[in-house]
DNA sequence: ATATATAATTAGGAAACCCTAATTTTAGTA
DNA sequence: TACTAAAATTAGGGTTTCCTAATTATATAT
């Protein structure tokens, strides 16, 4: 059995490496997204290694193993349903739903959440538009992105944010994007990737690289270029 | 804050405690209802008394100050509403309503026990026949009572069962016992309290006082004198 | 009353978690 | 390159929670 404070930490852990794939884990970030100081989390990694959750070293960063992967993506499932069981069935709101789901995901019982699961509609996507995890840890497919990842006539709809603070959305409210709004990008400035495009109503408006990041967009012109990684 | 570990303490003295109003609550018992052993719990009395919710000495025993009932009343609260949720809007069965009720009852969101507490009609009494405690920690008044408190006369119908044994509810079953049957006592033998009553097919039947304990009734003659406390 | 269980307590220690302060790396910049 | 800021690590310590083993009380029973 594993404890609610390891599965804090392979949380932590994963909700690091999906932000960003190509920066590493470091026991700084992990510090600071649990609000605990280097040393203890120094200290916590070396335990979670030897039990074969993580692994650990200044280059490669806090890695995840199978075996941790699979613990961590469990809970990031239970939260996600309790998210949404307390938003669509208790009628909680949005903001108050985040701080009970961190309690409940690490109650033990994998017959209540198929309950609760299966009471909300067997839903692949959380009311925030986050993918929900099968039994299996596996993310439903979604063309779901940020809208920096954008090419040069995207014609994409807002599904959701990824940053709730006050001052990212009064800028969205400025720029006047709300969701379900069609978005068509223009151009990408080069130099700093600002992104320059029309909103619902044609007007011509500039987003930074920084916002674009925040906010999720789905394409919705066929082979759009911005599909294809490279 | 209180922690899971120290509402637990808290509420196993409470438990002990309604068990037998006489018997003092000894570290021994606390240490089998948690499974640990009596040096770690005189250790925790001892910190819990100086945090106020306990007070503790051999010849008293375990008693909770009101600062602590109100934490252990709150507890047993939560556990039975969660095992009414469970079993009556989840549709669990009891036998696997306890165990997820012992985790939820310590997520801390008086909210969310408001909600599911009025999804399942705000009861008084869980599916069990168990009071459920209000707010204030004042339990439901009941005539609800163990069949051995009865005296020679009583009509009384059998609410429920303190003991979930096979081997008790198969006694029930021999016989002749069910909920809600009417049982009417003729006789309790004075050497061993044994009761002699009829049962609902007026057959003649005996009880042992062990198994009487374990019997929740409630009296149905008015004026029966077992409501009297002497 | 004395031997014998049973309960309570004391002593001492291990593991989990978390910290500060100091030191060593590593990385970034003048 | 040398200086400096940031990150990682080491050292050492505190609290909580739990244990075993030994000791002291308290009951129980012969």
């Amino acid at each position: 059995m594993n404890s609610f404070k390891e599965e804090n930490y392979l949380k932590a852990i994963y909700q690091l490496s999906v932000i960003d794939k190509e920066t590493i884990v470091s026991i700084t970030d992990i510090a600071n997204s649990l609000a605990l100081k280097p040393p203890t989390v120094l200290e916590k990694l070396n335990t979670l290694s030897t039990k074969g959750y993580v692994t650990y070293n200044k280059i490669e960063g806090a890695k995840l193993t199978k075996k941790g992967f699979d613990i961590a993506i469990n809970i990031v499932r239970r939260h996600r349903i309790w998210e949404t069981y307390l938003y669509k069935q208790l009628h909680f709101s949005w903001s108050e739903v985040h701080e009970i789901a961190e309690q409940l995901e690490h109650v033990n019982s994998d017959k209540l959440i198929d309950k609760i699961y299966h009471v909300i509609g067997s839903p692949e996507f959380d009311p925030h538009g986050d993918p929900i995890p099968n039994k299996q840890g596996v993310l439903p497919v979604s063309d779901r992105r940020p809208l920096s990842k954008s090419v040069n006539g995207c014609k994409c709809v807002v599904l959701g944010v990824s940053e709730h603070s006050e001052a990212f959305l009064n800028h969205l409210t400025d720029l006047n994007i709300v969701l379900n709004d069609k978005l068509v990008v223009e151009q990408i400035i080069a130099y700093d990737e600002t992104i320059k495009m029309r909103n619902k109503n044609k007007e011509l408006i500039l987003i930074s690289s920084k916002a674009a990041q925040q906010l999720q967009v789905i394409c919705v012109k066929p082979n759009c270029g911005c599909k294809i990684k490279i």
